[in-house]
RNA sequence: GCUGAAGUGGUGGAAUUGGUAGACACGUUGGACUUAAAAUCCAAUGUCCAUUAGGACGUACGGGUUCAAGUCCCGUCUUCAGUACCA
């Protein structure tokens, strides 16, 4: 009986997609368990050994509560709309729908093959209509939501309205526009429904709102930060501008503080939560309003230091506010409006990442001081950002390192409001141990009092008042994109009014292309059969619209993000109950959320924040019963691809004459021929590595002259000559020596080179067909560097080939093997012969070629001992998420069960359940072999029994000055005294110390005896 | 820049609360088996010094706390990720 694992894994692949083995059961004895994987975008590359790294571990946890006795639900999906898709639409023509259905069966194909245990009964596809119905109508909710800051959560539009008509709204307290007007019932009631509805769209919690986008003309597009490149589009290298845009976003910002305070109620990493808690970025302060001398206009600010009020000695705007080209003089007009345009075409990020480069323009106006009517002179500045808190800065040099700067470059007064504080070289940025001084009414005051004086007194005078500023910002939710969700908008006189929910899914409609339209309007704009006939409620063809009963349709779509962030939800329903609701009322009770949460840290404040967001907004609108949608959450790390490189010898060729006669055209075409002649040849690393270009140089010449320089070389040179005696050979010399990306299939774990492999490569072949291969000890040595896995780099790693050759559960046990979960590690194939010779080991402990080996002979107190530590360590390592260091306790275990030539059932059959969540092919095969006939997914995890591990002695480490010198076994049990007494007395001892009288003698019984002096 | 991680042999990594640094693997070297190769098995393997016994050094770098530091504290350097329209 040999270990045929390509069989073995094929036959119970099928087995449990036969049984639906792993069919989770929305009505169960059982507790419920909840494990999700953050589901995967399925691209054209297929997956790569990066990719089920997370899986593989969630997986195992899946397994591992089963055998504890869960009722587990572990789903798998697709977020199936992007941006890859669609540009691969734009390129090839091909409809994305088509295009992901393809990628999605070859990522089922990898998914099975890898033997996870995923009920795909409840797939869901993000672009699948049935789904996005269902994110339109949360969409929906959205907009017909307000939040209430008195009740802390939202509340149906309704109640706002309900509100207005009795009150208005000047009590109503809203997270909502900073731009509203107050009215009264009154008013009111007396607008027009078109008034009304502008209105409320400032309160809604998805609204209309022009924002700053990345514009690049050429493209007909917004671009991301990541696109663009020294202020260009990555793709084609267009100018792109900073261009406001009416866009869909959502007030996220109103869930801030809830979003905050939930952290501390989830078990997430500190590192996580504190990525989001910066995201969020809570500040308390003020707000000041600076009246602008001249003009009706305020400058309105947040500080987080109101006590330096008086440190103010100049006020930064953004280059886009909105009142610089009100303010700014005449005088300073041109510069103003040079330096508005040179920013624009700066990315925010590099705006925010280069603090060196000191930059900005007088506007020629002031504002007036609130407390000493003193005038400040405003400024522009590309450090300030529009998009974060009002756009606008009051400037205090001399506690601000950044205004600081901004005063020394442009020679602006730095006032000292800190008493005793130097700040001839730096600005003084710290709230403690320091009294305000030159500061009027706030003199020998610290931070916390001034602060609270200087709010009052801006109250008393109406220009500010304390506030807490957060710099989460609302998030744009349109997207000027074909792939995505279309929105369930239609516009009556460009007032946006929702399609009742009734009538969803709102499908995306056919278009011949993918592009932008001419008119720059996003691809939707090419769509025929795109209005909204109010009578029909029906998608009805454009030139219906009469703008009376047929209206045009949204032309953004979703962004990425939309799908995701509800889709743990739609999992907890059976797929056959779907149609009516995105998930039942008594499914969503049931799994409440998801326990169990694995995935990339990228998402830290992308996705994990606004899926929090938008389930704390269904909570709050009676839609879901949880608060947070993530109960625990692991990151899994990036496995990294180990590329591997040649060394190309440049050889270049100059002729004699070439000086004489310049590069007139013959001696070009000579010297291009003789370099024609010269061989492709490739140095084996150790040959070239560490030596620099000239040393090489010699120790190439000397060593492998002979190598390019062949007879028939030379004779072909000679050839050429024959046409002009003038020119003559004199020098090939190396050019440079470059490192070259080869396809890791060709190169063994020693590094080595399979030459013939890559001559005969059907993609690369023909460069390397002719080319000389110059070895070390008869082989060639590639270099090695550990990069992103991708394709450009020809270091990926294809799991398909790994199963093939080695199985599904070598490469699981593998990928946890390679170290922590959460850690970036390489990737190196050769290492996976280890996980393969354990699971061989592992077989052979079962079975050898007569068969099966297992009896019920009485286990001995080694192999009890073997096997409850393992199960104590395993366990342990599960709770904890150690995978690694479980797969090596594995490795540990049999290594000890072969060396006592065990074969007791008692040990060997729990063995295999502790195994089975790792490597669970081959351990159901044993299981079955074992007379089982049942699977051993849920075969109960063996429990530990501490009493097998008593030891009677320890192995004492003496040290010396805390320097271990020997090993001395003695009795658990002996006394602290005992111990020193024996230790003291040892010859050894006596050795060590050469007639020294020990200062003190430290023992900790149980770990150790540390001798010093 | 800001925010969050990480740095241990040739390589991936291990080291429960500060208590024997390098478990477990890969690779390398030597050996057994074989006509040979593969497979398998055995042994050695942090660096340096030493014939041996043994010793010195050693967890990115520089300090500190401690009987004892990979682990705690302070500072520095390097790499990676995120930075709001990649998913």
């Amino acid at each position: 009986m040999t270990y045929d694992f390509n069989s073995i894994e094929k036959k119970w692949q099928d087995y449990w997609a036969k049984n639906e083995t792993f069919k989770a059961s929305n009505n169960s004895d059982k507790p419920k368990y909840y494990v999700l994987d953050m589901f995967p975008y399925p691209s054209g590359a297929g997956l790569h050994v990066g990719h089920p790294l997370g899986y593989i571990a969630s997986d195992i946890y899946a397994r591992y509560k089963r055998h504890k006795g869960f009722n587990v639900l572990h789903p798998q999906g697709y977020d199936s709309f992007g941006l890859p898709a669609e540009q691969y639409a734009i390129q090839t023509g091909q409809h994305p729908a088509v295009t992901t259905e393809t990628n999605i069966k070859t990522y089922r194909r990898q998914l099975d093959q890898i033997g996870f245990s995923f009920d795909w009964s409840r797939e869901v596809r993000t672009s699948n209509p049935e789904y996005y119905k269902w994110t339109q109508w949360i969409f929906i909710q959205l907009f017909e939501s307000w939040y209430n800051n008195d009740t802390n959560k939202s509340e149906a539009i309704d109640t706002l309205i309900s509100k207005f008509e009795v009150e208005g709204n000047a009590t109503v307290n809203a997270a909502c526009d900073d731009n509203i007007e107050p009215f009264t019932a009154e008013e009111w009631n007396n607008y027009t429904s078109e008034e009304q509805q502008s209105i409320l769209l400032k309160y809604r919690l998805t609204y209309l709102a022009e924002t700053e986008v990345n514009w690049c003309p050429a493209l007909g597009t917004v671009l991301a930060n990541d696109e663009i490149v020294n202020g260009v589009s990555e793709r084609g290298g267009h100018p792109v501008v900073r261009k406001k845009m009416t866009q869909w976003s959502m007030r996220i910002s109103a869930y801030a503080e809830r979003l905050l305070q939930g952290l501390d109620t989830i078990d997430w990493t500190d590192s996580l939560k504190e990525s989001q808690r910066n995201w969020i970025g809570k500040s308390v302060g003020a707000s000041v309003s600076f009246n602008v001398n001249g003009h009706d206009d305020i400058i309105d600010v947040f500080t987080t230091r109101p006590d330096t009020i008086f440190g103010v000695s100049f006020m930064t705007l953004a280059p886009e506010h909105e009142l610089v080209s009100k303010i700014t003089t005449t005088e300073q007009k041109e510069a103003v409006e040079a330096y508005i345009e040179k920013t624009a075409k700066r990315s925010e990020r590099d705006r925010m990442a280069d603090v060196k480069t000191i930059s900005g323009v007088f506007t020629g106006a002031y504002a007036e001081h609130p407390f000493s009517k003193e005038p400040i002179p405003i400024w522009i500045g590309d450090y300030v950002l529009a998009s974060y808190g009002t756009g606008a800065v009051m400037a205090v040099p001399c506690g601000d390192q950044r205004d600081y700067d901004f005063a020394k470059h442009f020679d602006i007064a730095i006032p000292n409001i800190f008493e005793g504080a130097d700040i001839s070289e730096e600005a003084y940025a710290s709230k403690d141990n320091v009294k305000i001084t030159n500061s009027d009414f706030l003199n020998g005051m610290n931070y916390k009092k001034a602060s609270k004086l200087a709010i009052y007194q801006l109250e008393q005078l109406g220009q500010g008042e304390g506030k807490t500023n957060y710099r989460l910002r609302d998030a744009v939710f349109s997207r000027q994109r074909y792939w995505g969700e279309p929105f369930p908008v239609y516009y009556v006189n460009d007032k946006p009014q929702m399609i009742d929910a009734a009538h969803l899914p709102i499908r995306l409609p056919e278009v011949e292309k993918y592009l932008p339209t001419e008119e720059g309007e996003p691809p939707l704009g090419r769509a025929d059969v795109w209005a909204w006939d109010t009578e029909t409620n029906t998608v009805v063809s454009n030139d219906k619209i009469n703008n009376t009963t047929i209206h045009p349709l949204e032309l953004n779509t979703m962004p990425g993000w939309a799908g995701s962030s509800w889709y743990f939800f739609r999992y907890m329903e059976d797929a056959a109950n779907r149609d009516g609701v995105f998930a039942s009322e008594d499914a969503l009770k049931y799994w409440e959320n998801v326990d169990l949460y694995i995935g990339g840290s990228e998402h830290a404040t992308g996705h994990l924040l606004y899926s929090r967001f938008w389930v704390k907004l269904l909570k709050d609108r009676g839609f879901v019963n949880v608060e947070e949608p993530f109960k625990k959450l692991i990151n899994q790390g990036m496995i990294l691809g180990t590329s591997a490189f040649v060394y190309r010898v440049k050889l270049n060729a100059n002729p004699l004459g070439t000086y004489e006669r310049g590069d007139d055209k013959k001696t070009k075409k000579y010297t291009e021929e003789i370099n024609k002649l010269l061989p492709s040849i490739y140095i084996s690393k150790d040959l070239f590595e560490g030596k620099s270009l000239s040393e090489f140089s010699d120790y190439f010449k000397e060593n492998y002259s002979k190598t390019y320089l062949t007879k028939e070389v030379l004779e072909k040179i000679e050839l050429l000559k024959e046409n002009d005696s003038s020119l003559t050979l004199i020098s090939i010399h190396i050019q440079n020596v470059d490192k070259l990306h080869v396809k890791v299939q060709y190169v063994n774990a020693s590094d080595e080179l399979d030459i013939e492999g890559l001559k005969n490569d059907g993609e690369f072949g023909e460069d390397f067909k002719d080319a000389e291969f110059i070895l070390e000890q008869g082989v060639y040595k590639v270099g090695r560097d550990v990069e992103k896995m991708s394709k450009s780099k020809y270091n990926v790693v294809n799991p398909d080939s790994i199963c093939e050759d080695y199985g599904a559960d070598s490469l699981r046990l593998y990928e946890m093997f390679l170290g922590p979960l959460e850690q970036y590690k390489p990737w190196n194939t050769a290492g996976i012969t280890g996980a393969h010779n354990f699971l061989k080991k592992l077989w052979k402990l079962y079975a050898n070629d007569n068969g099966l080996k297992v009896n019920d002979t009485k286990p001995t107190a080694d192999n009890l001992k073997t096997l409850h530590k393992t199960i104590k360590k395993v366990e342990a390592d599960i709770e904890s998420f150690s995978f690694n260091t479980s797969v090596s306790t594995f490795m540990i275990a049999v290594n000890e069960l072969t060396t006592q030539k065990c074969t007791s059932k008692d040990i060997l059959e729990p063995l295999l359940v502790l195994i089975s969540p790792y490597a669970p092919h081959i351990a159901e095969e044993l299981w079955s072999q074992l007379g089982h006939t049942e699977s051993i997914s849920t075969a109960p995890f063996p429990k530990f029994d501490a009493s097998h591990l008593i030891e009677s002695s320890k192995e004492y480490p003496i040290s010396f000055n805390g320097k271990m010198r020997f090993t001395l076994e003695l009795p658990m049990d002996m006394s602290k005294d005992d111990i020193e007494k024996t230790v003291m007395a040892h010859e050894k001892t006596i050795a060590q110390l050469d007639g020294r009288t020990p200062k003190k003698v430290i023992v900790v019984p149980g770990k150790i005896v540390n001798i010093v002096g």
